[in-house]
DNA sequence: AATGAATGAGAGTTCATTCAT
DNA sequence: CATGAATGAACTCTCATTCAT
């Protein structure tokens, strides 16, 4: 057994709240329809997460650790820093651009109330793997002397801003232009 | 008179509306709340919107026209489009840091269902001023050649996901460090 | 008009309220159950009442005023303490007996855990005019020096104890039996 | 061994729900917490009594059992009867007073839609040792010709309305004061 | 005999919206 | 124009009870 049946039902309900909501909104997303997506009666969603909020910042936790580890697997140490900042900025863009719903659910909680200093701190242990890359880059002057939030909104959040541009039908990202604009970022980050 | 006694109230409630929401969120903000807030009865917000949907929406457009114009407003025609492109970027930098209010709504606007295709499209009318440098720049070379939104999501997006990072504490925007901030995003979309 | 058409709506509330209790104890009065009876939107009741517990709360608080005033009516100041205090034990006894759901509401909400020495500190100002009276018979020693509580035992506890017992059938209370219990009560607290 | 394991665990139940009870009234009382209190599984309840009500009653048996036991007992039958009821009375009071917790379960039971004729009648067995003391200090002429809940009440109830009282701290009973409110007692009921 | 995950009805409460005044 | 009491559907959450293990 890989994963014990409480923990698959407990995902189930993950799962159902990432989806709906990436399509409706944190508002439009009522508890009751959070179980009937995930094919579980309403009561149990309590025995899992303390509440709505907890949820959905477990969502968040849960998914920002997992994107962490898509993005920095793959990376080879063995190839220049500037190949693996490079590295870590197209695969950032990649992640977003192919999951749209998760884009969607994390943008909307980095802007909500339920975004604070503390549970972005906490994250920091998981995006330790590509912290610790860009502070390397750093003081090897491969990158520009910024701080690392910086970086994260010029390569995270750009990349969730475009994917989610693209779910709208603002833009068509075809494979050229997320190129050019993985060498434009790459051109503002670089020392 | 400049505005007329009904154009006054509707605008208290647009502001009670931007404040609430920018510190509670669409969720937690109630109508009763905006209409406590704006200091009027909870009836005639139905008078003036037709619902809450609607005041929001009307809300967001009226933000992003006023952004517009604060962000055109001081150009100088006669000054080189490269210097332009810069000004509307610092300026679009300075606007966002100094209101985190206007930020954060306008981020949960943008990163909700309310988001899409059509009302972008509407605001179009309002960003002319600024487009048609960003065209120009492109056309003579100054700027690469991306899709607009693409521009809108390295300045606009990027300068207000800083300052949403700001007003949470993550980061402390000096001058001196928006500065390089913009020089980034310059050379991001220089040519 | 006498009563305010809100007033008229709250007191509809209370007395739904203190029916369904008296009738179906705290556990088996929902909020729903009360709208109904009074006639009333569930809604509208936290418009009057803040929530479940506050308007239980109130409803002790207006009954046990309404309890004090009824047993101070009538209480003629010319006529000797010891037949004062014998009024007031009488009055007390007949008016928990003609009005079983207000003794079950009372003798639940004294048990149960709303029952806090501050709501009965506050109860003090409504009670004055009887337990000045008490103050005096006992100073002048026409009744036992015992701490105001304790008569409060007595004469309500024992009343609204016996009342209850006649409603489940426990006792019939006929108007010499009720008389002895007063002469039983009275031979308690004179001196 | 005098308690067979599963009696044994039966008793932790009883226990718990009293604990809860007593404390948090019947709505405070969740069956979850009564099995997390007993440290028993939620299921297993249900093995020992039909369902939450079940419980309670058996409970207040029980206890009412337990409360006429505890009486009766060091009752000396060579004594004269008017010291035999006074003993009773004393004896209840102390009883009252030195147990919070049951007290306030029993009056919530004794003044909830629990309570009934039925359930009264039924505990008559248990209580025969003292009723029969009461029937004949009666007879003889001790004490007043009074229906047997009037006793009741007059030595029971108003015993744990003022250990209740006492629990909440509105009065402190000192041993002297249990006194005086014992011969006010008796005064109540000797003929 | 024992567990505790699971159910689902129903609780308290909120809130967008309406409408008599 | 303006009010705010009123509605009732929908929400979050709880809990007595069941049942596969």
């Amino acid at each position: 057994m890989v994963t014990e049946p409480g923990e698959e039902k407990r995902l189930k309900i993950l799962d159902a709240t990432l989806k709906l909501i990436s399509e409706k909104g944190f508002h439009g997303t009522a508890m009751s329809k959070v179980a009937k997506e995930a094919g579980v009666s309403a009561g149990i969603i309590y025995h899992y997460f303390e509440n709505k909020d907890e949820l959905i910042l477990e969502l968040y936790k849960a998914q920002k650790r997992k994107m962490a580890d898509a993005i920095y697997e793959g990376l080879d140490p063995a190839q220049p820093l500037s190949a693996q900042v490079r590295y870590i900025v197209e695969k950032c863009f990649r992640y977003h651009l192919t999951q749209p719903g998760i884009t969607s659910f994390m943008q909307q909680f980095g802007t909500s109330p339920y975004f604070t200093c503390q549970v972005e701190t906490e994250m920091r242990v998981h995006t330790k793997g590509i912290t610790d890359i860009m502070d390397r880059a750093q003081k090897e002057m491969i990158i520009k002397d910024l701080p690392g939030p910086v970086f994260g909104t010029l390569i995270i959040d750009v990349a969730s801003s475009l994917a989610q541009k693209q779910a709208v039908g603002l833009i068509e990202l075809t494979d050229e232009l997320v190129d050019d604009i993985v060498d434009a970022v790459w051109a503002a980050i670089r020392y």
